[in-house]
DNA sequence: GTTGAAATAAGTCCATG
DNA sequence: CATGGACTTATTTCAAC
């Protein structure tokens, strides 16, 4: 796929969606001084282009009667993808995270009870390749 | 605040906007077959009771021609709120975490040049009571 | 929950650079 | 030939009931 060039408005459409991903494509026309279609047209560019990956929503999972965890990995490095296809996806997973640093891949895992964290562990523990498993990194967004 | 009490179609509408925030009221109205009147109310409550805190895009930082790092930072416990205050805040910031266990904060940060975040490591420097600083853990969201 | 008016989004076509 | 604007139609939002 070529590259797409970005530019000042769509950095400033970005902007807009990061804040508030729900704003109307007119209000953002408005604020950015070009027409409906145009925003929307480079909306869809963008979505298509995949700089746009998706809309989300931030909950507040304490509200909820969730706790959040990272669970870092410390694996086998040339059986990461493997990995990450064998890691138990289910609507409690929040994100899954490749990184380069204490540990290789990051979970982010909700869960209503320690029972609940301590079966999805076990059920990575199963996972060939693993060699180190840091659950339980409760964690609150602040800012 | 009372705790608002959350039923399982409140959880059907924050499922739908988990999956994609930009879906329409009348969409999720359709799929869940209540009328649009009410699907509206119950967000907008849920957004009044803090559940909802706010509608994002994911976006792939990468192709933007960012790095992202999460930088966790080692601090006095009892100074941790003060801290927060006092990190430097700006776009490139994408979160900010209280954590329990490897670290006691983590930041979100997005840069394009080693220059920038090294700049950036500097200020954070500047704060008292940061005992360590574990920067560069680059990540890449692959669920 | 229904309804109707106003606002917004989507689709098409055309002009411009 | 990609982009924005203008126009038309379809859909959605929002508030009164």
């Amino acid at each position: 796929m070529k590259k797409q060039k970005i530019d000042d408005i769509d950095i400033k459409i970005l902007k807009l969606l990061e804040k508030n991903s729900r704003i109307s494509n007119m209000e953002i026309s408005r604020r950015i001084g070009l027409s409906e279609g145009a925003i929307r047209k480079r909306i869809n560019k963008l979505k298509k282009n995949n700089i746009i990956k998706g809309f989300c929503v931030i909950l507040d999972y304490s509200i909820l009667g969730y706790n959040v965890s990272w669970i870092g990995l410390n694996v086998e490095k040339n059986k990461i993808i493997n990995i990450i296809d064998e890691i138990p996806k289910d609507d409690n997973i929040k994100g899954i995270y490749l990184t380069y640093g204490d540990h290789d891949i990051i979970i982010e895992y909700i869960y209503r009870d320690k029972k609940e964290l301590e079966n999805y562990i076990k059920e990575i523990k199963k996972i060939e390749d693993i060699k180190e498993i840091w659950p339980a990194i409760n964690i609150e967004k602040v800012y």
